[in-house]
DNA sequence: TTTCTTCCAATTGTCGACAACTTCGTGAAA
DNA sequence: TTTCACGAAGTTGTCGACAATTGGAAGAAA
């Protein structure tokens, strides 16, 4: 993730203190959202609180009603099941066209950032998918698109949201070697130039991550 | 009280008079734009306009760079490609889960609304695709993916995004019968509930109507 | 002329106050 | 009791003024 330069104004600023609130549920979801409460508790005035909300609407981490208040995006089951399969799709084609554009410089990069990985799996004992590092591996994969969309789609939109499903279930639910044997098997597919087989794995690899996640939630609901 | 009709507040219509202008060229690409001077222009205050601009700039409409002002974003040749190809891929998604999804009464509108599309060919000689008739026939299948996620993307975001590259084109390069045709084979493979051939078709019809803007740009730049 | 520095006007960023609207509790009428 | 109207409190919507920053013009140094 991307620093936010310390040249920021205060909606930006606020933009990003309340993505990380909701993100890690300390803003329950559902829960209103008072802009003169928040604006004092970010010791700014209501102009850029709101602002901030805007943006965050567009990334579709609140929901507003004119007149009625602005609320933290509730995901229930079907929202989850919807953003998965569009990422599903999205990254897959991110991964076919990688396979075209990534240059060789960046797929060791992203070989030697699974060997990381490995360390830090074998180290910290299978926290993986959790930190951000899987993210990261994503994340590198979509730029290798080159699809300025697709970059901002997946890198900047969906990103917020996605990490949001993935706190929001039990922490260690999510498969750290499996998962990592699945990144070793893409980064093959791209350096092989493979780019149907890297699209196909990619998706397989995500449609894992959503099984694995869909029953964890399963079992804690009712 | 009966109706609660339009009670948008104000930063909700710059908002939509913004994207209009800047969809149809009344705004330059790549222009600056004044918030003192476009606030009253709109007869508003600064702050309402702010938060429009903020909200533009999550459809992609506009660049803000802090500090120093918004501009209309530019479609170079590299961008439309961008959202063409993310665009085939998404439309081909929704076509495929709509084949499931779409209730039998659905489909039936669609291939009526097919039918209105060819009288008015008929009538008015070829203005097809630069009606919004087209967008509504791709609007429909979105809808019926039932994915919210898609939905929104598609429906609002890119929508806007899409118009603007069809603006900035030729008015009468776009194919009128070609298209109705594969947007009846499209409705046809609906029918027949086979998603793989709705995906592939309309995946087609994209990529044809890709080929057909970019050489007509081509043509006319340079 | 060219380049660098300085300063000023224009523009963006921010705030506090006020207006408009929603919500919800209170109480009167049926 | 139920229903509806009314009003008060709280929240969102809007504006105008002021502070901070930027971009470029004017002028000095080479």
């Amino acid at each position: 993730m991307p620093h936010p330069l310390k040249q920021a104004n205060l909606a930006d600023v606020a933009s990003h203190r309340l993505a990380h609130s909701i993100v890690t549920g300390e803003l329950a979801q559902g829960q209103k959202l008072n802009e003169a409460e928040l604006a004092e508790r970010f010791g700014m005035g209501r102009g850029p609180l709101r602002e901030a909300l805007r943006h965050l609407e567009g990334l579709r981490l609140v929901k507003r009603i004119p007149n009625a208040g602005t609320r933290v995006v509730v995901l229930d089951r079907k929202t989850r099941s919807d953003i998965y399969a569009v990422r599903e799709v999205l990254e897959g084609m991110a991964c076919r066209i990688a396979a075209i554009q990534m240059t060789d410089e960046e797929i060791n990069q992203l070989s030697q950032l699974l060997d990381r990985h490995e360390k830090q799996i074998a180290e910290l004992g299978g926290i993986y998918s959790q930190s951000e590092g899987d993210l990261d591996f994503h994340y590198r994969i979509v730029l290798g698109s080159r699809n300025e969309m697709l970059i901002d789609m997946l890198g900047v939109e969906q990103y917020q949201l996605l990490r949001m499903c993935r706190y929001h279930t039990s922490r260690d639910a999510l498969r750290t070697y499996p998962a990592l044997k699945q990144h070793r098997q893409i980064v093959e597919a791209l350096a092989q130039r493979d780019g149907e087989l890297a699209e196909m794995l990619m998706r397989r690899h995500i449609q894992g991550a959503w099984r694995s996640i869909s029953e964890a939630v399963n079992q804690e609901e009712t």
